[in-house]
DNA sequence: TCTCGTTCGTTGACATGTAACCAACCTACC
DNA sequence: GGTAGGTTGGTTACATGTCAACGAACGAGA
């Protein structure tokens, strides 16, 4: 077994790309964690806030669960249950929808407002300290370039 | 309940950095499932992969438990955990370390060398795919440099 | 109106991550 | 020696996410 036949193969990473992807992948989580940290300083999940700045994005705070879903790129699974997760902290309920019986509503509650009001500045402020003011005007608009290119074909 | 009282924090983000703090998420999770998928359809998730080949960079495909944890900047608890599962589909086993009554082996079996080598020249392909090869070299240099400052102090 | 296929949201089984826990170990001091 | 205190080791309990399957409601067409 592995009597050591480890030559690489052909199209194996050259030193510097293989450099580049592993400082990539560590960028991924070093921002990820930042935001998230602040985040839970406020008692809030990135996917809470999500769904909160996302309902709030109508004037009502309400959407009915498989469209928010489908904004959110989530499976209405997902969403439905953590849904339950933040009616049950009251940040949210859930009611009838009245135009289809199948479906039901997702409404902010006053107290969901009153989180995210204190949260939307703070998670600004968050954003700006592990991404936008580390990088020069440039250096931003690259990325969005190389972003762009990266997430194309999806 | 939220008097259309929405005036921005005096920091809120421009238009091209709420446009590029996008872009950049939706990279991030692009890149992300890609690789997955590529993985998947070798019967193997990320950490599956990770785990393998840490691993296999040792000669005899062995390492303690908490040492291998340490390597992958895992907890102990969770590689414990996804040993186990692993350990079910015979990529690995766990033999006692002879050195220390508490500690345990995890042990590279021959089926997980052969799934490894399989593999491996895929997940480099993919990593090209989805990644390396979207860029330019200036890019990739820019992405790099770009990368190291975004996870500085941490 | 009845039937058939679709869509809605929920749920059960399972995967996976984190945090609390007990046990074994090591060192220093008696 | 033995034993107390802190450290390190791995597992168990719990939160959260995914996938597949379900019953209910909808809607198009016979």
């Amino acid at each position: 077994m592995s009597t050591n036949e480890t030559a690489p193969p052909a199209n194996w990473l050259t030193s510097d790309e293989d450099h580049t992807w592993r400082a990539y992948l560590r960028m991924v989580t070093a921002v990820q964690v930042g935001v998230a940290q602040d985040l839970a300083a406020l008692g809030l999940s990135e996917p809470d806030y999500e769904v909160l700045s996302t309902l709030s994005e109508r004037e009502d705070g309400t959407s009915t669960l498989h469209e928010q879903a489908a904004k959110m790129g989530w499976s209405r699974s997902r969403l439905s249950r953590h849904a339950s997760r933040m009616e049950a902290r009251e940040l949210i309920r859930r009611a009838p929808d009245p135009t289809d019986g199948r479906g039901c509503l997702l409404v902010l509650t006053s107290a969901g407002w009153d989180v995210l009001r204190d949260a939307a500045p703070s998670h600004v402020t968050s954003v700006r300290r592990h991404f936008v003011d580390r990088l020069s005007r440039e250096e931003l608009a690259t990325l969005g370039r190389i972003a762009q290119k990266l997430s194309a074909g999806r």
